[in-house]
DNA sequence: GCAAAAGTGTTACAATTACACCCATGC
DNA sequence: GCATGGGTGTAATTGTAACACTTTTGC
């Protein structure tokens, strides 16, 4: 190490908000915390960054005591805390992760973590409320103009499936017609030709969809201020 | 400090990509290295986060050398980089954020200083070269969907100023024609009433605009996906 | 036949681009 | 008058939301 003072140094936590659409609701992994301080209240997975780890490979690392790194469908850095009091102990950076599982898995979770609805944290300990507060809004943005959906959802999945983990994750209403649409013009979605047999009461058969490509790519890139359109 | 082998520490840098509209063409701010490693290439000003401050206020801080920080019209954080060789001197985290200057202000710059086309960057040090990649995008991205506008411009201007800006900005064609009515449909432009003499070659004279306000704000929210209308 | 669920057709609307045209000034 | 630059009118285009309607199944 080659601090001094002039160059000090601190530890440097990877955190992970690691967010899954759960039983129609928008769920959040914490566990809870045993020792002081916070004790009982609830935080988000994460721990130090080691001597030769990146933060992307970190986080990775932490998640993997919680779930299969592998059943995290995407990963990408939320942003960076450093308030000198943010840890009582002593001074901490934390960098953010915004993680996502698809709808279909459950990770067997150790004996002190748990999902939690977004919409209705727990005590939470440290800053870590408002940080899942930024993953929120980062994943609300990117749904509407990337494909990360593709993240949140199973390999196939009918579209009202793919309508109930939207209105989830966005937290307003879309209907299964015009998402269908928008993402088939976008050539984000795409048939696979099989069927699901009707449920119970009867109604028509729906068609199974898939995601064209499961890494995230925007897909609606400029809001407005397009460039000029090539003259032909 | 309170590091061991389970929780090592690292010195960590803020670093700004500050960025202005010089002469029809954005630039950013760089220093030339005197010493090694790579002397006599090009990086991006900061330097170590100090014991009591945010990451905010050390890049704050930092800039204090460089220019007068009540010149920065806006400053937003990036993105961490953490690679453990991005230093070859010894492992360091660093925090870019992005910082912009209205076009109106030179600002006095150290010797050593100076500002460069971000289409013609010279021989970068570090990772500096991506990090100013990373704050291109982004300030593209943001000029499409915010108002971030008003921190590249002057207090007031015309259209056709104000075009020039974004085309440096963006990169391509912008017409003032509907750079006008988009920026005055959403409310983030106003006319002050005022005019400016025609140039020496005759002309209308222009009308004078400012932003309605000049503090970040979302003013295009929703790329798709809006949420239900509220039935009336 | 009837209810249920999925998906399509169609209309209405909003935002944006493109472009022709009109306006105000200096020489 | 006429060149120059600023600004407005307007049509064409695009993308989306809303909603009625048709399709396909179970009972």
């Amino acid at each position: 190490m080659w601090s001094s003072p002039e160059r000090p140094a601190y530890p440097h936590q990877a955190l992970a908000v690691v967010l899954q659409v759960r039983a129609g609701r928008l769920h959040v992994m914490l566990w809870r915390r045993g020792n002081e301080p916070f004790t009982g209240a609830w935080a988000l997975p994460g721990g130090p960054l080691l001597a030769d780890e990146t933060l992307g490979a970190s986080v990775a690392r932490q998640l993997a005591s919680k779930v299969e790194v592998q059943q995290l469908s995407h990963l990408e850095q939320l942003e960076t805390r450093s308030d000198p009091g943010r840890d009582p102990r002593g001074r901490t950076v934390a960098t953010a992760y915004l993680g996502l599982v698809p709808a279909h898995l459950d990770p067997v979770l150790p004996e002190d973590t748990a999902w939690h609805p977004t919409d209705a944290l727990p005590e939470t300990a440290f800053d870590h409320g408002s940080i899942v507060g930024s993953a929120l809004g980062r994943l609300r943005a990117k749904l509407s103009y990337t494909n990360v959906g593709f993240a949140l959802a199973p390999p196939t999945f009918t579209v009202a499936e793919l309508r109930d983990i939207y209105v989830a994750a966005l937290g307003y209403e879309v209907t299964a017609t015009n998402l269908h649409r928008v993402l088939l013009r976008r050539g984000v979605l795409e048939a696979t030709g099989e069927m699901t047999p009707p449920g119970r009461a009867g109604g028509r058969p729906a068609a199974l969809h898939r995601f064209v490509t499961r890494t995230l790519e925007v897909t609606d890139p400029f809001a407005v201020l397009r460039p000029p359109s090539t003259p032909r």
